[in-house]
DNA sequence: GTGGTCTAGACCACG
DNA sequence: GTGGTCTAGACCACT
């Protein structure tokens, strides 16, 4: 899987590598089982130090998509993340209420907004197809 | 209008400060021309520092949503904000596109993330009529 | 709080570090509301680097012990850790599990166990009488 | 006698291997004299390389659980393991020491506490009566 | 001054 | 060769 990272972004580096594996397995591209590229390896292919693809490493761990194999290396988990619960709901919430206030204040509609979604659902929902 | 902060909130003072703000006009609690505290004064009432509440405005000036006036203080914006554009669309596309690769690992549907951004809505969607 | 460290020990420095950080709080020393030293005056005190210090921060915040807010730096979780739920049960025996095996064959009995948990309790049970 | 390894779990495949021969012998499912498979016939059959085998090996037989002939191969310690002495009582409570921190500020009690010890010990208790 | 992030380089435990 | 740990030194965001 390719990975593209944009240095000058506010987004640290070690969130938006996490985001596009999250991509990567959502879209279907990596599939559950499917070996990761080790700390070095990715750290090397894509140019930043190893502590940061182990920082996001450890947190996709943290969050049940990965597992960390002592010798054997990183691979998704073979059972998928863990559904949604309330908590992440509620958080997923927190998140959007913001996001919602300044677009209504830009006469962003309810109808506009649930456009995007849709969109953005449209890239992920034909899982496996693109498996590349 | 009321201020609440969560000083163990990860997110920073300021950017909870201009959230709240922005919810304000959202909601219709703080109208076009009406005048906001002096940054002193809004320090001294939610009892956090000056530069805080100064980088809060900036940032509301800077994107439109509030005047700042040397004699005059601070007022809402009076012709309101600006409309989205292609770049906010883009902007908030971007921020939303974690979100849902997140979601989705999660199994939430198309439907349910709709159902919380309407939700959401429903809470702005009556301007004017809550005017604190 | 006194931190007393062995860099020879098999057990790492971090967990060291948190070992001894939750011993505070158990005994009353560390009382919640009460601040944490810096990461880098801890680093410094104790001699280590302020990673070794965060990674210890940052994994007592993820339990619960603490709160580490931004620029207020690190107070003990004002309401306390969370109590043990089912899964921190399950975890303590699988803990136990190998180490009361190994008891059993070199005829350590329930009771010398026992004994050794009373014991151990008894240093932690005057919770506040030795805020020193 | 059956091993079962976990090859997700965070414990070293050695670690779980010495703690599974030592549960065995705890039960009485492994008598003094009896024979255990070689190095290389155990790492057959559970699948994992021999150093991995040769190592808990070493350390059972330093630990005097075991005893290794060039010939006659590995068997269990005819005269059963060393009786705890006091440095074995000493290396217990450290090991249980940052467990019964944590466990104190979770709010279980000493008697919880033991509940755990007594029930584990059960598990332990006939030894002899289900050999294998 | 605080924590958050990133880099560089090193040694160890594991298999 | 893998991840785990530790050090040293640096810049940035926040208040």
């Amino acid at each position: 899987m390719q990975i593209l990272l944009d240095f000058d972004s506010e987004i640290p580096i070690y969130l938006q590598l996490k985001h596009q594996i999250i991509a990567g397995i959502a879209k279907g591209v990596l599939q559950p089982k499917e070996p990761l590229p080790s700390v070095r390896t990715m750290a090397k292919d894509i140019g930043i130090n190893q502590h940061t693809v182990n920082k996001t490493y450890q947190m996709l761990k943290q969050e049940g998509y990965i597992q960390i194999h002592r010798q054997k290396g990183v691979v998704i988990h073979p059972e998928g993340v863990d559904k949604a619960d309330v908590a992440y709901y509620h958080a997923l919430e927190e998140s959007l209420h913001p996001m919602i206030a300044d677009a209504i204040c830009r006469q962003v509609t309810k109808e506009d907004f649930q456009a995007i979604i849709a969109k953005l659902y449209q890239i992920y929902e034909y899982k496996g197809d693109d498996k590349k």
